[in-house]
DNA sequence: GCCGTTTTCGGCCCGACTGTTTTCAGTCG
């Protein structure tokens, strides 16, 4: 079992739990559990064989025994046993806006309701409405929520998010008496997926900010109006037919309050826990308004200022997640993280000669007007044939092209690589002789995704073993909010990435973005290069590079651990060194 | 269920908003 499974399998106990009726502090410890085997580092298997599961923070005993009987037979009695006694119909009904465990248990109990359709019959019915705690709004909210179901509350890819969040930000930076704004949330630390629109404003008079929020003209629906807190349902179309719709919350401060509010919204929750707990540590409290001492607050004028009085450097939002930040903190400055100026190239691209939609100089050109001084042009291997994967002849004419365009281009050098395919038994697609020809090799996953674990470790890490490879591409093939990656032990991965001196990309596309940032972290600690590439397949999509830069920053890397961040002279005589070793 | 230099019990982050109440519980973040 992987550590998101275990993390799940955890999680899923403390959701069972609340549903039960018990004490959120056990629940919680289950929740919390889950987030910490998360953040374990190296193989579970191996830690929990080695009874290495000790003195983690958040798993004591009963957790600890849980997660060994998890790893090492693949199934929990304890959670098979909660499964039985909870109706599976009651999780669903917690994706239901103001409904939690309580409400959803006192309906099983005393109205037998086990599933949505049969909570949708007893609010139309108005049985809900007569009910003690309920009343006509509480039941014509379920149902609102019930119609939204699968619109509203679902993440959203960060990409699709986050010009619906800037454009709400902006038009809320011009309202009269705002003196200050910025997002929070998860947008903020730039996660991958986004469930929600967090903004704060500073204003000294919160109601008439409120009142021009709410009218919006991304606004769909005005969920919530308080005098200082809004929440609404805003949308936008993308242009493909396809709606993005998120919920999005306003919070207005004093301009006095603005840096303990942007802390306290940026979150990570976690993050913030710690910070709280700094604070009483100190014999202050921390909250969003203030860092209170007995006798009198704490200024502070500016985010930094916070973090400085809790004994501590700024850390930035993308690192806000407990994953050590804090500890790094107190001792030093944190990383200077990737910015997006500091790529100066890319070698993950397709253009028309395989499923691409532009030529290679189109491309060449479109990266050169982004600044980069080198395109790696990195199209489909021949057996990828959906793709219109390249035959050693169609390579030789790509070489000859690229090397015409590189006599004739000034400011850009194409470098000539390929995306080839991991064949089925982790051989390559193309022979020794074909792939000493190109600059560098991308070495790719594209079939054959449902291999149990173990052949398809092997199958990549056997790949990763041959000389000409010089980077893995999509390391584990998945969709955000669509598809899992492939199975594959990622420790054993980087451990052999590691071992042959290997990069590893971070696909910029906003629904890979795989290499994971949990898993650049520990690529970092290895010691292995990254690289950012956006796979694209239009000059337009060069430009989703600062989506890897976001995945970067959030794996805590700095322009020395990023490839493609060093000149071109320099890329040059790396790959040929890396090509005069091989040969 | 976890945690601990105040350590084997008694805490566990805490405030806004809503809907239902008439002082508060539940939900949410």
């Amino acid at each position: 079992m992987t550590k998101d499974e275990v993390a799940a399998a955890l999680d899923e106990i403390g959701t069972l739990l609340e549903l039960q009726g018990e004490s959120p502090f056990r629940t919680n410890a289950y929740h919390n559990g889950a987030r910490a085997v998360q953040q374990i580092e190296g193989d579970l298997k191996e830690l929990v064989a080695a009874g290495k599961l000790v003195g983690i923070r958040g798993i004591g005993e009963a957790l600890r025994d849980k997660i060994t009987t998890l790893v090492t037979t693949g199934k929990l009695p304890y959670l098979d046993d909660l499964r039985a006694a909870v109706p599976p119909g009651l999780v669903e009904m917690l994706r239901l806006p103001g409904v939690g465990p309580k409400k959803i248990k006192f309906l099983y109990d005393t109205l037998g309701i086990d599933t949505i359709p049969k909570l949708q019959a007893a609010c139309e019915s108005g049985e809900v409405a007569k009910l003690k705690g309920f009343g006509a709004k509480s039941q014509e909210k379920i149902l609102d929520g019930i119609r939204f179901l699968g619109t509203v509350g679902n993440r959203v890819l960060f990409a699709e998010a986050y010009p619906l969040g800037l454009a709400l930000l902006e038009q809320i930076r011009q309202f009269p008496g705002v003196t200050a704004a910025e997002l929070g949330g998860s947008l903020r630390r730039r996660r991958d997926t986004v469930k929600d629109i967090d903004i704060v404003c500073a204003a000294a008079d919160a109601g008439p900010i409120m009142e021009r929020f709410v009218k919006l003209p991304e606004v769909m629906q005005v969920v919530g109006q308080g005098p200082t807190k809004s929440s609404i349902v805003a949308g936008y179309d993308t242009g493909h037919g396809h709606k993005v719709v998120l919920n999005a919350d306003l919070r207005v401060v004093t301009a006095e309050q603005f840096p303990f509010a942007v802390v306290y919204f940026t979150g990570s929750k976690e993050h913030n826990i710690r910070l709280r707990q700094r604070a009483i540590d100190r014999g202050l409290s921390l909250n969003e308004y203030a860092l209170a001492g007995d006798e009198k607050n704490v200024k502070c004028a500016d985010e930094a200022a916070v973090y400085q009085a809790l004994d501590l450097q700024w850390v930035p939002p993308e690192m806000r997640e407990d994953t050590g930040e804090v500890e790094l903190a107190e001792k030093s400055a944190p990383p200077n993280l990737l910015e997006p100026g500091d790529i100066r190239g890319v070698f993950h691209n397709h253009t028309t000669a395989s499923d691409g939609t532009a030529s290679l100089e189109d491309m060449a050109l479109a990266a050169k007007k982004l600044g980069y001084e080198f395109f790696g042009v990195g199209d489909h291997s021949r057996s990828l044939t959906v793709a219109n994967g390249l035959t050693p002849d169609r390579v030789r004419a790509q070489w000859a092209e690229a090397d015409a365009l590189n006599a004739k281009l000034k400011g850009v050098r194409i470098l000539k690589g390929t995306e080839c395919d991991i064949l089925l038994d982790g051989t390559l697609d193309f022979d020794d002789d074909l792939l000493a020809g190109f600059d560098y090799v991308v070495a790719s996953v594209h079939t054959h995704f449902a291999l149990p674990e173990d052949q398809q470790t092997d199958r990549i890490c056997k790949a990763l073993s041959h000389p000409a490879v010089t980077m893995l591409g999509h390391a584990t093939g998945r969709l955000l909010l669509r598809r899992e990656g492939y199975k594959a032990n990622i420790e054993k991965v980087l451990q052999a990435a590691a071992k042959h001196g290997k990069m590893i990309e971070i696909n910029a596309q906003p629904s890979r973005l795989d290499l994971d940032w949990t898993h650049v972290k520990r690529a970092k600690a290895l010691g292995i290069p990254l690289v950012i590439n956006p796979d694209a397949h239009s000059t337009g999509e060069l430009a989703l590079v600062p989506f890897g830069v976001n995945v970067a920053r959030r794996g805590w890397l700095t322009k020395d651990d990023v490839f493609n961040t060093r000149p071109v002279g320099e890329v040059v005589k790396e790959l040929e060194r890396r090509k005069a070793a091989w040969k």
